[in-house]
DNA sequence: GATTCGGTTTACCATACAGTAAATTTTTAA
DNA sequence: TTAAAAATTTACTGTATGGTAAACCGAATC
């Protein structure tokens, strides 16, 4: 986030309404940028040809390109996170579907912009590796995708319902096998990839779980 | 590679020593620089400061940076598969360990190298989503790359080693385990990524295979 | 030993790009 | 209603970058 400089910026609890309006507008503009041309290849130029406004505004509310890809980080993240819904008090086994499902498949409904979205994410992961901050943010953020489904293995497991294996190391599993074909449909082209990798979840890794039936 | 124009480049067969050996220079170089800056921050320049040569050569021998990068492609994929050692004459559970191994590791005795390898990989890899051409590139590499593994697979079945489970979904999780721990390692600098998937593989996954002991 | 030719270097260019400054409009607050 | 502040636009700049042209070198070939 930009701060003028001088007289600083308004804090955040007094930020105008048009003002954090735009900053959408200009999350969703870099959204749609990054979308059709890649990391790579964005300018800011891209970002500008999205939006209404002109892409000097991007400079009033962004320190420049880079604070601009790191709000953006963030943005992109809390819209993961804020789309993944589950029933609360559903068994443990639902649950975890549900969470898979979600995870492979996008929230109902929202089948391409999931792709779109997860075309973008994807990418900004990979370029974590080149950046010390988007890695520790993409770290947290992971922590805790990975984090809620550790803890529905291990409430079914406490309930009885799963067999005791090692919550964390199954939870880290299927969390590698969920990123691995969602990158393989995006990267290559595998449309099944996320379906395939569903059955092979069930057949392979959950049958661990549900070792009595 | 670059074509001159007007009477066209020599045949591959003739091409001088010193020009193939130059080629491999800039490939090394290539991958130096793009293992410093990452994908994103390449320029040409970069690639030259790894090299005794100056970086104009590069013109000469390739027909602008997206060619360049597309002969690198193919390089590092030729490495890719090439490091690729395998008992021919093992059992298949000793060549499905060993394949695990090596692509989660890499060859014996060359970590350090395999990993910096994998990071130019898996970045080329994300990029092949803007690129149709560098996708096919890849899935050509990825088909072979994961049939090695079914293959072991379907080996192990027949042989009465292995449960006759689906030969291909299994080979397909394996290698997007693989796949993901290998990322993670790298984008997250999770260290033990590879390690902990090793584990998680055969406690989770090849326990399927070996049903009966 | 002159000449050709592949390969390399030096010097240079066009432009694409992020970023800035000042002018202008819109909103807020008095 | 007016003055100040915030937000946006228009016009511009500095420079980083990919690429080119012509000179240069060294080893084959005649």
């Amino acid at each position: 986030m930009c701060l003028t400089v001088g007289e600083g910026r308004m804090s955040d609890s007094r930020e105008t309404v048009s003002s954090k309006d735009t900053e959408e507008v200009i999350m969703e503009a870099t959204f749609r940028a990054l979308s059709k041309h890649g990391y790579t290849d964005l300018r800011m130029r891209d970002i500008g040809e999205e939006m209404d406004l002109t892409r000097q505004v991007i400079h009033y509310h962004f320190d420049g390109k880079y604070d601009l890809l790191s709000s953006f980080l963030e943005y992109v993240i809390d819209q993961y996170e804020g789309s993944v819904e589950v029933d609360a008090d559903d068994d443990p086994r639902s649950e975890l579907d549900a969470r898979i499902d979600q995870c492979l498949f996008g929230p109902e409904f929202e089948e391409f912009s999931h792709w779109e979205r997860m075309k973008v994410y994807h990418e900004l992961y990979t370029h974590a590796q080149n950046d010390g901050d988007h890695r520790e943010i993409f770290n947290e953020h992971y922590d805790r995708v990975r984090g809620s489904i550790i803890e529905v293995v291990e409430d079914g497991i406490e309930t009885g319902e799963f067999e005791p294996v090692d919550a964390e190391r199954m939870g880290q599993l299927i969390t590698d096998v969920i990123h691995a074909a969602r990158g393989r449909r995006m990267a290559l082209g595998h449309e099944d990839a996320p379906a395939e990798a569903r059955k092979a979840i069930d057949q392979f890794v959950l049958d661990s779980l549900y070792a009595d039936d």
